[in-house]
DNA sequence: AGACTCGCCGTCCTGGAAGG
DNA sequence: CCTTCCAGGACGGCGAGTCT
């Protein structure tokens, strides 16, 4: 820990709040120099007996004035004041802005982007930033540490939607932590890099490029059960991730330094192959690798076929509480499987085109693919438009699958986006046309 | 001990209705 | 035309419980 952040977490103990778990990172680890002594004046400031918002608040203006580092608070004597003249700023927007969908963004006095937003009525939303009441509004906050607006109008609230969550992505502002998707809903099913990967639950697909990531699901306690009972079928291990893997094949190793005993009871119970201890071939255990992807991705049934026939044979052995285990396992494992299928979001239904009419009666047809969206077209009038729509739509629907139903990680965001808008909106859902449809009704 | 998960609850953001 | 108020949904903090 840098001093820096071990003062800061000081800070966080004064005011008699956590750091913000898991976020605290992004919070913390600009590098500023705040001393205790100035923490102490800011709680005096704010009084000793706070409520829990006024303390985040506490926090969340100290932060914000030590972002410019401490030379620049303490050159600022005296109150705050707002970067800009507000009213001129209030003029420019009251004029210059029209009651129309579309996404604003505040700048500071580097030009550096401090917060994006989208708005169905963009000229009311920007003018209530300019009645919020500083320090408690963080509209106020905003406004405060802006030089100017920058907005642009978009031809209806889905549009305006989408171009806010590309513009954070690409522009990553500090005020736009709020917008971050809540990502405990959701998890994804990992699976890890290396040497005999494995399968784990994990909230965060953005953390590891390297990994292959399925999803998003819902409630990972219930994934982390299908799961288990998947690793435990195949064989796959399910070890902590420093655990040394050595497959039986890899003859570089002496044999002296391969561990004799595996690390856990699995292999000797039969529900893993048991790569620690190089008893399986790296092709083997790919193999089964192979099926578990399948299995998540809905292709292949391997892992439930090889619980039936395993059910089968010990039937035929008369071995009939054994098979009785199985079966058992075979319906955990299929009920499971019912439920990812369930609660695989949106992939499968995000597939279609979607016109929506917006300002001034213009029509834009986005093409979605699999929850996000491939192309954003003019309604097509002219036969030389009609070609194009069409010519688009065959590349976008007919482009070949994905060898895999997983979610690329920097598409997951709009996927969210998408499913949630289709949620919050039902309605817009019957509007939707299949790709063949839509090519009979605009293409050539 | 630290990381992770989950449910509860307060806060924030937004759109829309009502009123001046 | 502008402001105020309200409702609904999304989001984050917190604490308890569980896992490693």
């Amino acid at each position: 820990m840098t001093p820096q952040i071990a003062e800061q977490r000081d800070l966080f103990a004064l005011f008699g709040v956590a750091p913000l778990r898991g976020r605290s990172d992004e919070r913390l680890s600009v590098e500023r120099a705040v001393t205790l002594a100035e923490l102490e004046a800011a709680k005096a400031a704010a009084g000793s007996v706070l409520p829990t918002a006024e303390m985040s608040l506490c926090v969340d203006v100290l932060l914000d004035d030590t972002t410019d580092g401490a030379a620049a608070t303490r050159k600022r004597k005296g109150k705050r004041k707002p970067v800009t003249d507000l009213e001129a700023l209030r003029e420019l927007v009251k004029v210059g802005t029209q009651d129309r969908p579309g996404t604003y963004r505040f700048l500071g006095s580097e030009g550096e982007v401090l917060y994006v937003g989208k708005s169905k009525q963009l000229r009311t939303r920007l003018l209530s930033y300019f009645r919020a009441e500083w320090p408690h509004d963080k509209g106020a906050r905003i406004l405060w540490r802006a030089a100017r607006i920058e907005w642009e109008y978009q031809p209806s609230e889905f549009a305006a939607l989408l171009r806010e969550l590309r513009l954070i992505k690409q522009l990553r502002p500090r005020y736009n932590w709020m917008m971050k998707r809540d990502a405990r809903h959701y998890c994804f099913v990992k699976l890890t890099p290396g040497v005999a990967p494995k399968l784990t639950v994990t909230r965060d697909a953005s953390g590891d490029e390297r990994g292959v990531y399925f999803g998003p699901y819902l409630s990972a306690g219930r994934v982390g059960e299908a799961l288990r009972e998947l690793s435990d079928v195949l064989g796959l291990r399910d070890c902590a991730n420093d655990v040394r893997m050595h497959f039986r094949d890899q003859e570089e190793l002496p044999v002296l330094a391969m561990p004799r005993t595996p690390g856990c009871i699995r292999h000797e119970i039969g529900k893993c192959l048991g790569p620690c201890v190089a008893a399986v071939t790296e092709r083997v255990y790919t193999a089964q690798l192979a099926l578990a992807r399948a299995f998540l991705d809905g292709t292949s049934d391997g892992p439930l076929e090889a619980l039936t026939a395993r059910m089968q044979a010990h039937s035929d052995a008369l071995e009939f509480e054994r098979a009785a285990q199985s079966r058992d396992k075979l319906q955990r494992l299929e009920l499971l499987r019912l439920q990812l299928e369930k609660l695989r979001f949106a992939v499968e239904t995000l597939t279609f085109a979607y016109p929506v009419t917006g300002h001034g009666n213009e029509t834009r047809v986005y093409l979605v693919k699999r929850g996000t969206v491939r192309a954003d077209l003019k309604l097509p009038v002219s036969r030389r438009e009609q070609l194009e729509f069409a010519e688009w739509s065959r590349r976008i629907f007919h482009a070949p699958e994905r060898p895999t139903r997983q979610v690329p990680t920097h598409e997951i965001d709009e996927l969210l986006l998408l499913s949630s808008w289709f949620q919050r909106n039902p309605g817009e859902f019957s509007r939707t046309l299949a790709p063949e449809q839509a090519v009979r009704e605009f293409g050539a």
